[in-house]
DNA sequence: ATCATTCCCTTAACATGTTAACTACTGTTA
DNA sequence: TAACAGTAGTTAACATGTTAAGGGAATGAT
């Protein structure tokens, strides 16, 4: 089945990107305030919300690969955001948990963030916003739709 | 105004994330036989489709960043697939152009790039999909919306 | 018990994302 | 025309994305 391309103005993928790009342009601002990135944001979140999880988990959780994990953890824990132990029952494993340094962090900007997040959901409106997380799941393979 | 942060189960970047991850995990397995990357292939894509242009403009429609491009642009012209020149009239602009070599991998792979698309468009059907694509729009600032 | 296999995590290597500083060139103004 | 501001592009530095390889620990089969 052959078939054309489509112009890249109307790509998918480049349309992701682009709305990425949009909505993560206000809230990295407001992260560069707090001297983390957007990525170390999304750990601590998902460990704010969910306690002490092993690495596997907070992986999935927070849509990150292995090794970029590895390296944020790393740093997270350099800053005293976040602990790393190890299971005595089964020693590969490490769980990590947020320091009360790292959920002040979160407690102070969450409504910032809250608020970036809302004007978008005003913009579209509730009905399309909710429409659009609704069709973006059904492009995760992992969300098994 | 003080708001609560959604899960992030239900989190719009996150959302995004993953969305894109399910949708380009197929094409980069595509490009993974090319040898050349997802952003490159972005890059040789706009580049065929609007023919040569200056790298200001190349950067915009390929949705990539200034300094990003500039490395992009020198390993595409390490591989003989662009080519650069200086405009003689403004001596800080730089021109970039598609090779034929470029072009032939465009032309070799367009067509599993567009079925792979194609897909997802069934998967939610055509309207959803209109639809999604008009959503991420009207999140992306460049789109004037 | 032994050994291959699998699992959890880390390291390595290279490409890109992101911000800031810098170079080279153009256009404007005093 | 000299000083200045603005523009196009590069370079630098650090963080992450991505794939592959490695290392230590548990597991299952023989």
């Amino acid at each position: 089945m052959r078939q054309k391309l489509p112009s890249t103005a109307r790509s998918l993928p480049i349309a992701l990107i682009r709305a990425r790009e949009g909505v993560m342009s206000p809230i990295r601002e407001m992260l560069a305030k707090t001297g983390i990135t957007e990525q170390q944001w999304r750990v601590l979140r998902v460990l704010a919300e969910f306690g002490r999880m092993d690495t596997k988990t907070l992986a999935n959780r927070s849509s990150l690969l292995f090794p970029s994990l590895t390296r944020i953890a790393a740093t997270l824990r350099a800053k005293g955001l976040v602990t790393k132990t190890r299971d005595d029952k089964d020693r590969r494993r490490q769980f990590i948990e947020i320091t009360a340094k790292g959920q002040q962090i979160i407690n102070e900007h969450s409504p910032h963030a809250a608020q970036i997040l809302a004007e978008f959901k005003d913009k579209l409106g509730a009905k399309d916003y909710e429409a659009l997380l609704d069709l973006l799941t059904r492009l995760d393979p992992g969300a098994n739709s």
